[in-house]
DNA sequence: CGCCAATTTCGTAGCGCTACGATTTTCCCC
DNA sequence: GGGGAAAATCGTAGCGCTACGAAATTGGCG
């Protein structure tokens, strides 16, 4: 009953007969072209310098007459990783997180790696999809944003050895690597700063407080400080994103509410709708009250007044990201798990406080 | 649960073979513990409705254990194609750019899609590097902005099968597909409404003109509706790319060669710039002169006064370059090369002019 | 000119998954 | 309950490349 006795001459139909290319054009070929081995070719790809050059300029000549791409699928399963980092961040609409990302790729794309991009909408279930995803083309490393991910998130990250890197807040409770700064040490700079302007009647203007937890850690900052200097601080909270028109409704909530004398704002782009509100009510920014934002963005220098913000060098965080990445990835034994790099964040005085 | 080196009882015994596993748990580990075979899994992946109800939630309680993570780079080898989609924009610093990513990468995410993100900085020779870095992913199709390109980027694209969209800019010369607007058509409407406010000594204000060749066709479709109704408007430029800071630059520079009566921006960024710069000089506007710009950025509607500006439903490009990503990947007849969609830009007038 | 080490090149066996066709099971109706 | 169609499941052969160890070649020097 076996078919072990299977004597017909004809060879089995084998399935599977025809399936898809991939490319027309296969390192094979280009070893063929070149006349060597596609072992060579691929050794040349990844380590010219392991490669006679003479031999190495006929491969590239090869290369280059055939119009060869080399498939980074094949290739990364073939090396159990690939040259894909993935950055997860809450919003590219954000201009600190575009910022950030835009950093890191003209720096990763320069050693080659390439970038899977994800945003999370501020939702840690959405993030975990999205880690889930990224896990799944076994990425170089994996890049968050903040300290805050579900437990399955960390589960899923704890079970995989992939290089993990939490970015724009630093803290204790951090999976792998951690650059940021202390959100809370600027709420507190913020503050300490209105104060030393002589304001007394002080408010957060919050936007998203309940979903961005960085603005909310920059606002519990701002109350203790204020706190500490025997201030009792108003918090008012705007549940849309920060945008100029939540500015704007801000301010407007904050005066129906009392006499305020010193506003510190989720970021630069809340403070411009404030400057942009009070321009329509003719109210005179220092005079009447000062104003502190966050992030130092571009137009924060331009516009009248100018505003003084908090800069948190989105720059030196893409930078050290990146850096950690690529010593992670080439295995240099100093950074090990719960290396932190604190970047700081100073404060620049223009002309709304 | 799963532990760092895998050594799991494997009859390799053969000549010193010992690769590195990319995964602890695969799929055959899934099917074992389901007790089906590892192309049923697979297949209940792919096509759930494919397998029986029971054997499916069996499978699924199998990979909930396991925690199990399908391995894309293997899977897109072996189907030829991976479930990527490379979008490549100038810059994400750019806002419009930001935003069509972010929506693009939300709609294609719910399709289980993922985003490869690339920025040229305007340089046609790193879109070039970017679409082969791209293409070496196999993508299930590739996004790019604008039609101008190098010639070896279309030779690499044409010698492919994958398929192209190019946004943000409409225009005959298409590779494949093509969604955006006329941004001549643009600079004509600024310069229409301009007159139509009786203005005649007319600027525009642009920045990076040189590489930034869409601004560049907005300024030129400018002049072209300026010189029809018999005026000669003047165009002033800054090579550093648009900021709020070029727009104070721009307008000192217009102003110190005449005594213009309307101006139209390379785009919102550059009016907001020279709403800040009018105010520092106490310039009322629209009384001096009118001013358009070009994006219809959030803070368009809310800074003072308000802004006049053209929008380029960047939403619509982001909904149409998806749906048609997703019916070309699906084999759509009505696709083909040249399909093109016209999005239309609208003026959205305001208080600056 | 022979010997050994260093340099360069090569052959082979997968990496983990999916497409394909074949095989088995289920279902329906006479 | 038997026959045939439909549904469900399976077995096999790669997808294109790289790691590994081994083989071939070169070079230096006694």
């Amino acid at each position: 009953m076996d078919s072990s006795d299977v004597e017909e001459g004809s060879p089995a139909v084998v399935p599977g007969r025809n399936r898809r290319r991939m490319q027309s054009v296969r390192m094979v070929d280009v070893a063929r072209l070149a006349d060597v081995s596609p072992s060579t070719v691929s050794l040349y790809l990844r380590r010219p310098s392991s490669v006679a050059p003479h031999t190495g300029s006929t491969i590239e000549r090869a290369i280059k007459e055939l119009g060869y791409v080399p498939n980074m699928v094949a290739g990364g399963l073939a090396a159990a990783g690939s040259r894909v980092v993935s950055i997860i961040v809450p919003s590219l609409r954000n201009a600190f997180f575009a910022e950030t990302v835009s950093a890191m790729e003209a720096l990763l794309a320069r050693q080659g790696f390439h970038i899977l991009i994800g945003h999370t909408e501020y939702s840690l279930e959405r993030e975990e999809e999205l880690v889930r995803a990224a896990l799944s083309w076994a990425p170089a490393a994996i890049v968050l944003t903040g300290l805050n991910h579900a437990d399955t998130t960390r589960t899923m990250l704890a079970a995989n050895r992939t290089p993990v890197v939490e970015m724009w807040e630093t803290g204790d409770a951090s999976i792998d690597i951690n650059v940021g700064f202390s959100h809370a040490e600027v709420g507190g700079m913020a503050a300490r700063h209105l104060i030393s302007r002589g304001r007394t009647r002080l408010a957060f203007l919050g936007a998203r407080l309940e979903e961005d937890t960085r603005a909310a850690q920059r606002c519990e900052g701002f109350r203790s400080a204020c706190v500490e200097a025997g201030i009792e601080p108003q918090v008012v909270r705007h549940s849309a994103p920060a945008s100029t028109e939540a500015g704007g409704i801000l301010l407007a909530r904050a005066l129906a509410q009392g006499a305020y004398d010193g506003f510190a704002c989720s970021n630069d782009t809340v403070a411009l709708g404030v400057v942009f509100e009070a321009q329509r009510r003719g109210i005179r920014i220092p005079r009447t009250f000062s104003l502190i934002g966050f992030g130092d963005l571009e137009f924060g220098s331009f516009c009248d007044p100018s505003l003084t913000t908090i800069r948190p060098s989105a720059d030196l965080i893409a930078k050290n990201v990146t850096e950690l990445v690529l010593a992670r990835i080439n295995g240099e034994p100093d950074i090990e798990k719960g290396y932190r790099v604190e970047v700081g964040a100073s404060i620049i005085v223009r002309g709304s406080s």
